[in-house]
DNA sequence: CGTTTGACTACGC
DNA sequence: CGCGTAGCCAAAC
């Protein structure tokens, strides 16, 4: 059997993914990895979280040289809110210009708040039909009291 | 068929 | 808190 483990049997995870990302909201490669269960069973665990991120990166790369228009391929950046892509590339400017007229704001560096703007994860039926795993929520739920006054 | 590069991330300074 | 580096694998050259 070819048991080819090409990303040809990971790319459709992604799109599947990908597709529920809603407009307004954006996604991390980690995040969407952290969705997909290692579908390689002898790669390590540790491994695949590691690779994973990168495997979502280069299948989107595929469908954005063709800009598939049922993918919403720039809703997915990279974990410190930036888009990953080459400033000076066509598909960067393209994918800000989306996020923007989606509603999602670049602050002064250029990046996106990803607690505002991350995403949930799909709902939990998406998850179960497909066998995907909860994503950790990027949004980082703020400490309850950092700013604890000291009294004295 | 060896080398290089990459839409990543975590970690260190 | 921003920038540089290491790691890891697949695909492109």
């Amino acid at each position: 059997m070819d048991a080819t483990p090409d990303l040809s049997s990971f790319a459709p995870l992604v799109y599947a993914i990908v597709k529920q990302i809603p407009s307004g909201t954006v996604a991390t490669y980690g995040q969407i990895a952290s969705m997909i269960p290692p579908i390689d069973d002898d790669m390590d665990a540790g491994a695949y979280a590691r690779l994973a991120p990168r495997w979502v990166g280069d299948v989107l790369n595929g469908i954005s040289s063709i800009d598939e228009p049922s993918i919403p391929w720039h809703r997915v950046i990279n974990s410190r809110g930036g888009i990953s892509l080459p400033n000076e590339s066509r598909a960067a400017a393209l994918q800000r210009a989306r996020l923007r007229h989606e509603g999602v704001e670049f602050d002064a560096h250029e990046q996106v708040n990803l607690n505002t703007y991350g995403w949930d994860g799909p709902p939990d039926e998406f998850l179960a039909h497909w066998g995907f795993m909860k994503p950790k929520s990027i949004k980082r739920p703020p400490p309850q009291g950092p700013q604890q006054m000291s009294l004295f």
